[in-house]
DNA sequence: TGAATAGTGTCTGTTAGACATTATGCA
DNA sequence: TGCATAATGTCTAACAGACACTATTCA
């Protein structure tokens, strides 16, 4: 068996959401470059071994080279690979997952980006076509949110720092595409212990002003009991 | 900017899994070669552009390598990489978890393996040090099962094509690391539709004989119901 | 006929979901 | 003072967990 060397093109893209009035938005860039000169793609790029450690500080690069943002909530979601996704051979994109507080972004491009734009999510699609299989990616991308949705605290990541409860129901509403009940909702989000009060702080913009809360500092993510399959026993 | 060549190896690696007498147990292999020669480690092997297409078919090839076993579960994990993996520079690693059905397996090793064996896993953990950063890649393979489990149909995969109710339990309740309740369990799992029945076939080795059941062919897993954060409302 | 495991019936505490009710500030 | 939204209370059906009980085979 010789030992054959490799020509395999390393990547990282980014389905980088955010909300904007209750909507699932996605961050695009534009090609400025062959292949798919022209085309919408996920934000990405190549993996280079001097400034990059793991694949994760890679994808933090390019998130702050994109939006200036230091350190949001960031997933790997899975790895794509094959001989036909990329013209110039064969290629492996590893795809993360970002979650941006929906306030003010100022987005910026480089030379090899001549647009750059939030684009809203609908199911699992966008309103354009995408760049190599970038469709499939944000496919899956869309899909572990709505999946880590049901059962945990992720979808907090995608509010300001501070929320009401009313604006938390509204965002999982909106990615799950349900309806829920507003005392449930209260009470399950309250016992899961997802959330601390601001003291003082409420919401004016209804009638009755609306309680602040903040997602519980320690830890950045709150699973739900009930999806345990079964209790743990003593025994 | 100057465009960069990239030199970076691409391996696809994998934990794979199976039960025996109730005990998770992981195939390793002894590396004949350097680096880390005599170390054991997760098969795994070098992604190949040529016969390969995407990385799920280098995953199949190599467990049929090693296995002989032509399509069990398969499933991306998760991918690693960074410069410190490898001593021979930059390395990538897409990690597969596969499961095998705990029937007498024929192990095959090639020119690049001086030995091959299953090893039970204690947690997470296995008796001895593993080549690379795989001890890392071992233990999120066994989270990824031991987090699935808690919700899924997973681990009727480790078993053989028809099985008792009490061995499923078995199985669960020893990678669970909990004891389950008999009744309670046997009752979720006929509701949420896991099984069928294999109709007049009984396991004769204990006093009264128990009913045999297989997975239900057409879904090749199944999830609880009450996974699931909030129940889809009507309107 | 007793032992051991398979499988069923029943009770109970918890909780999600529905909906009614109260609270609060603003026009 | 009426209205809209926030927040709480109450009722009920579903169900997990516990455990008692029955069923079935073999030694």
């Amino acid at each position: 068996m010789t030992q054959h060397r490799q020509n395999i093109l390393v990547t990282v893209d980014t389905a980088i959401f955010t909300l904007q009035d209750s909507q699932l938005q996605v961050l695009l860039v534009q090609r400025a470059t062959e292949p798919f000169k022209g085309a919408w793609a996920l934000p990405g790029g190549v993996v280079q071994e001097e400034p990059d450690g793991s694949l994760e500080q890679t994808a933090f690069r390019k998130l702050a080279e994109k939006t200036g943002v230091a350190s949001p909530y960031l997933e790997q979601v899975m790895t794509f690979g094959g001989p036909e996704r990329d013209p110039r051979g064969y290629s492996v994109s590893v795809l993360y997952m970002a979650l941006l507080r929906s306030t003010e972004l100022v987005l910026q491009g480089d030379d090899r980006v001549s647009d750059i734009a939030w684009v809203r999510v609908d199911g699992e699609r966008v309103d354009r076509p995408l760049a190599f299989d970038h469709a499939k990616l944000l496919e899956a991308a869309c899909q572990r949110l709505r999946s880590k949705a049901q059962y945990s605290s992720l979808i907090a990541h995608l509010l300001p720092d501070e929320f009401t409860l009313s604006e938390l129901r509204e965002a999982y509403s909106s990615i799950l595409g349900v309806s829920l009940n507003a005392a449930g909702f209260r009470r399950r989000v309250l016992q899961a212990g997802l959330v601390e009060e601001v003291k003082g702080a409420f919401r004016h913009h209804g009638r009755r002003p609306a309680q602040l809360y903040r997602l519980h500092p320690e830890s950045n993510q709150v699973y739900f009991e009930t999806n345990l399959m079964w209790r743990v026993g003593e025994g």
